[in-house]
DNA sequence: ATTAGCACTCCTCTCTACGGAGTGCTAAGA
DNA sequence: TCTTAGCACTCCGTAGAGAGGAGTGCTAAT
């Protein structure tokens, strides 16, 4: 990719235009980049380079006679061989620290927080991927009789995540029962990350068929039913979605209601981050190249997240292509280390 | 507030005016109202009538030359007492029990569904808050060791509703004695309201500084912690929101954003919701009737729900004050009752 | 009390004109 | 051969003028 754009100046321009466009949003002529970038050459050669810049797809022009755009291929080669990426300074980290008010008294509550922190300190949206069940480590069951033939599940992981199920059994059983079963269950599953329980489960029901013991059998039963649903579904939460109403380039409704619907749905975001949970590190989807999403001209700035060893998921930034890159990619970068972090004290 | 409006004629113009400023959503003349309700007279007459609504504040007009708008203040005379609430017809309230997707796995999805519920059906947002903990019915408390020194609570009420907290305790506890715990406090606080748990709790701590019980001791303690926060506090549901973006009344980028920025915040929505929880039935807040909302011309219809006898939450329907009343007033009676019904079963 | 007629107001849409920004090209200079 | 000054050209955005239309309020007649 780096050998796409030939020349020192060549590139030199291309990081000049990008800058000019991001922190302006207009189109940008070759006389503001003579005179603010210390460019040494006058705005024609500028002309000529520009030219060559569109001809590899780089850059764009809106129309005949106006400046220039990056394309989105342009910002990729920006941000994979051009920017250099900074840490985020000691103040700033400190800064973030610091939004965090009080203790970990709920995980989700802690997810939501970070949310808020991403967006806060972006200027943009924040979202957070919720772990994947099937991803973390068994800790607990539960069950509580709600009354006659509904019983509710409860299960607790390792990274204090908590989800519950109600569900209609065919006789009722007593509390001091399901008791009895819990206690069986959480001795028997403890360590195992929850889709090993799964699969434990499966291959404790085909013992007990032998056996016949009925403990077993229904507590077998109840948790296979707890466990059926939702191991694989994720949550997410989107904070500062206003955010994005600043950006002059959302300005238009249409627009507008894209990326508004794409948030309704969510799924399609949550593929997207899902997808990014197994690359480690920052990723970075540009506009167009995360072509599922109709939502025009938006980038995602994502990094998953963990506790202790385990991947739990991914957060990240929403934002116009035309987003500061610099300063939220070290953002992410350290906001999921901290969650991380966090969790690890938690757990 | 009837006697506002004198004639059985001006009232006629009233509704005429109102039902087809509802539909077309401009400015309607005496013209288009002479011609397309049967009032029998002439534009002239109906000019005049106008006239007099306009003195008594019930239309506006937006410039000289153009048609009458309703006011907050018209839209609340025709509410309360010239539109005849009709009931949902069967086929509707079918449509509406279908709509429910699956049996109730989880109290949060129910009520998720039920916000999506009242947003497809009334083409407007739909919105619930999440019950109150303070007027659940304790059900259960479980605690579990995390780690050392690192203990959650999950509470359990009765109508299936779960919290959790994770806090930090000075010395260590073994899962064998949290339970211990747990089994203790279960037998104690059976069949109180969580505002009641929480008053038995310091009543029971009083008591156990002269009986000198560590079993006791703990056990409150613990409890105690867990139930500190988050007795008051709501969430809210808020679904389709994109659907608020198809009424040209937000067609403009600034009002949009007052509405999206009082959909991030909640805390605003969280009061007004929380305010008609207690009155009974469905409430209704025209426009600038909700001052603290700077949300322009936006009005909610609300109902309480509930389980068994106690009010547990509230749910609405969001919109502009141009929104099809008729509809969504029996619409949102009608999904107030039904989740109130399923929450009864599930519990 | 109602209504036909009419002058008047104000909005909205379209068309045109014009200044400005930025380009590409050409030809001259280093 | 690369760079640059000069220049004609293109296209956007805005402002202003004018036409058409919808709707009103008033007056006078029924």
């Amino acid at each position: 990719m780096k050998q796409l754009v030939r020349g020192e100046r060549a590139r030199r321009v291309l990081e000049a235009i990008i800058l000019e466009y991001i922190s302006g949003g207009v189109p940008v002529g070759s006389r503001a980049l003579a005179k603010r970038y210390g460019l040494n050459v006058s705005p024609a050669t500028i002309r000529n380079v520009m030219a060559d810049l569109e001809e590899l797809g780089l850059l764009y022009q809106p129309h005949t006679s106006a400046g220039r755009i990056p394309t989105d291929l342009g910002l990729r080669v920006y941000i994979d061989s051009i920017l250099k990426i900074k840490q985020l300074s000691s103040a700033d980290r400190e800064r973030i620290r610091r939004s965090y008010k009080g203790g970990v008294a709920r995980v989700e509550g802690l997810l939501k927080e970070t949310s808020k922190v991403l967006s806060s300190f972006s200027k943009q949206a924040g979202v957070v991927l919720t772990p994947r069940l099937s991803l973390t480590v068994f800790k607990r069951i539960e069950f509580v009789r709600l009354r006659a033939k509904m019983v509710m599940t409860i299960l607790v992981s390792q990274a204090g995540i908590v989800h519950n199920t109600i569900f209609e059994i065919d006789g009722d059983i007593s509390q001091e029962e399901l008791d009895k079963y819990s206690r069986y269950l959480n001795d028997m599953l403890q360590d195992l990350t929850l889709h090993q329980v799964k699969a434990r489960l499966l291959d404790e029901m085909k013992k007990e068929k032998v056996l016949f013991d009925r403990l077993l059998s229904k507590a077998l039963e109840l948790s296979q039913k707890a466990l059926q649903e939702n191991l694989e579904d994720s949550e997410i939460y989107i904070e500062g979605r206003t955010n994005l109403l600043d950006n002059p380039e959302f300005a238009d409704v249409e627009q507008m209601r894209r990326i508004f619907n794409a948030f309704e749905e969510k799924s399609k975001i949550i593929d997207l981050l899902d997808k990014s949970m197994s690359a480690g590190g920052v990723n970075i989807f540009i506009g167009s190249e995360s072509e599922l999403l109709d939502m025009g001209s938006v980038s995602f700035i994502t990094s998953p997240y963990t506790s202790g060893d385990d991947i739990l998921g991914t957060l990240g930034v929403i934002g116009p292509t035309r987003m500061d890159y610099s300063r939220i990619i070290p953002l992410v970068d350290y906001t999921a280390k901290l969650l991380s972090k966090m969790l690890g004290e938690a757990l």
